[in-house]
DNA sequence: TCTGGGGTCCTAGGACCC
DNA sequence: TCTGGGGTCCTAGGACCC
């Protein structure tokens, strides 16, 4: 028996978390801004009938915003990631098999239920989940998980769900489906494409193996033998391990001293080490890139540098040093910088590393502090204590104006029954 | 004035080894 | 006069994803 992919969309994700607990805001048009209310990354049906485009900076439709009284939300990531589990959990209540792709994706075992009974049961789940937690799904359904996506472009179109099973079907979505809409197929694949007149998602699946390869290597050839209903994308049920950590952010107002700079740096190092101790893993490289506006192409100035840890660590203090000495080596002052960021690389198992711990007694002692420091940020926050003289600034300066309550993950901001 | 953040995978080519 | 070559590891950069 062939197996069956379920590919779950949840709808206009973010968009869809805003509306979860306001009871005003069902049929306005909404959209969610990115990190500095910088440009949309969610939008409502509403928004995007309003030809609201994704990535659309603010300021350029913040008039239409205002006429149209679209309602405009800052990212609440605490928030979507507390619904995503949610989802999820909701979902394998259904399906055991899941591979959680996203925040908003997850590729489903369907492979167990027959084909007649598929519509049926992915109608249960779409319900289920909408009453469970508050968020519409989508669901497509065929062979393999790029055919999946296919079925769930047609799925969003329908509002619902589509099931993709019969050949004479799935070639008739693919025929009328451009090929850039395919998983995978970027603009650049998307313009070599074109050069061989190859437009649709059809022409796409019938092109040979050997053509493929050769312009668009071993992920062409993947994406063709899905198209194909060939499984080159097993289900993966494991969560997969990180591979790396990488805290950045791009500022409202650019910063040009170095000690500016050296608190982001500081406080981004800080964020990303919680992951790593999140994550039960130990960072042997620390990278730190700074970057001016990349708009301003003529005085474009960016660098990163990589330290390679004395010994593999996860511990705040040490990683601040790494980072600290790394902004020094590529910090040129006269530059307006933009952003900057900190990335941990090449990730190892905590567990699986050797040495002792405690046979190096200045070490115990700052892993004592590091994690006596994040017992007082879960008990006052992460503005309880921090390290470095100006990490508080760093705080002030990510802009969230129209930021939503987190309302299912802080108790003094659970929504209220009036 | 104002333009996001966090990831993965693949390849070519250099370094190095025997 | 002759002047190797195969294998592996590492890294930077590209392309794509949500």
């Amino acid at each position: 028996m062939k197996s069956k992919v379920g590919l779950v969309d949840c709808n206009n994700f973010f968009v869809s978390c805003e509306r979860v607990f306001p009871p005003d805001l069902k049929e306005k048009p909404l959209v969610v801004l990115s990190n500095n209310d910088g440009c949309a990354i969610s939008r409502s049906n509403e928004a995007k009938a309003l030809n609201i485009r994704m990535g659309e900076p603010y300021f350029k439709f913040v008039s239409i915003a205002k006429k149209h009284d679209i309602k405009i939300f800052s990212s609440n990531f605490e928030l979507y990631a507390d619904l995503s589990r949610r989802v999820m959990a909701t979902i394998k209540t259904m399906v055991p098999l899941i591979n959680v792709y996203s925040i908003d994706e997850a590729f489903l075992d369907l492979s167990a239920i027959p084909d007649h009974k598929i519509e049926v049961f992915c109608q249960e789940l779409q319900e289920r989940v909408q009453q469970w937690t508050g968020i519409p799904i989508s669901i497509g359904v065929s062979y393999t998980k790029t055919l999946a996506k296919v079925a769930n472009i047609c799925a969003k179109r329908e509002k619902g769900i589509r099931i993709l099973l019969k050949e004479t079907e799935i070639d008739e979505v693919l025929s009328s489906l451009p090929v850039k809409e395919v998983w995978g197929v970027g603009h650049k694949y998307t313009a070599c494409l074109k050069n061989h007149h190859i437009e649709t998602a059809l022409d796409l699946k019938k092109v040979p193996l050997k053509w493929v390869r050769q312009f668009m290597s071993v992920i062409g050839e993947r994406i063709v033998w899905e198209l194909n209903g060939q499984v080159a994308y097993p289900l993966e049920t494991q969560e997969a391990s990180k591979k790396m950590i990488l805290v950045s952010r791009s500022f409202k107002k650019p910063l040009s001293s170095f000690e500016d700079l050296s608190s982001f740096i500081c406080a981004f190092t800080e964020k990303a080490a919680e992951k790593l101790r999140k994550e039960n893993k130990l960072a042997t490289h620390v990278y730190i890139f700074i970057k001016t506006d990349r708009f301003h192409q003529k005085e474009y100035y960016a660098n990163g540098y990589e330290i390679n840890l004395d010994r593999p660590s996860d511990e705040t203090l040490t990683l601040i040093r790494a980072s600290q000495a790394g902004l020094k080596k590529i910090f040129y002052p006269k530059h307006q910088y933009k952003k900057a960021g900190i990335c941990f690389t090449r990730l190892i198992d905590a567990s699986h590393v050797q040495y002792s711990l405690f046979s190096h007694p200045l070490e115990k002692r700052r892993i004592m502090l590091t994690k006596t420091i994040d017992q007082i940020k879960r008990k006052f926050g992460s503005k309880g204590i921090f390290y470095g003289d100006f990490s508080l600034k760093a705080f002030e300066l990510t802009q969230r104006e129209h930021l939503s309550p987190c309302y299912t993950t802080k108790w003094g901001q659970l929504a209220k029954v009036l």
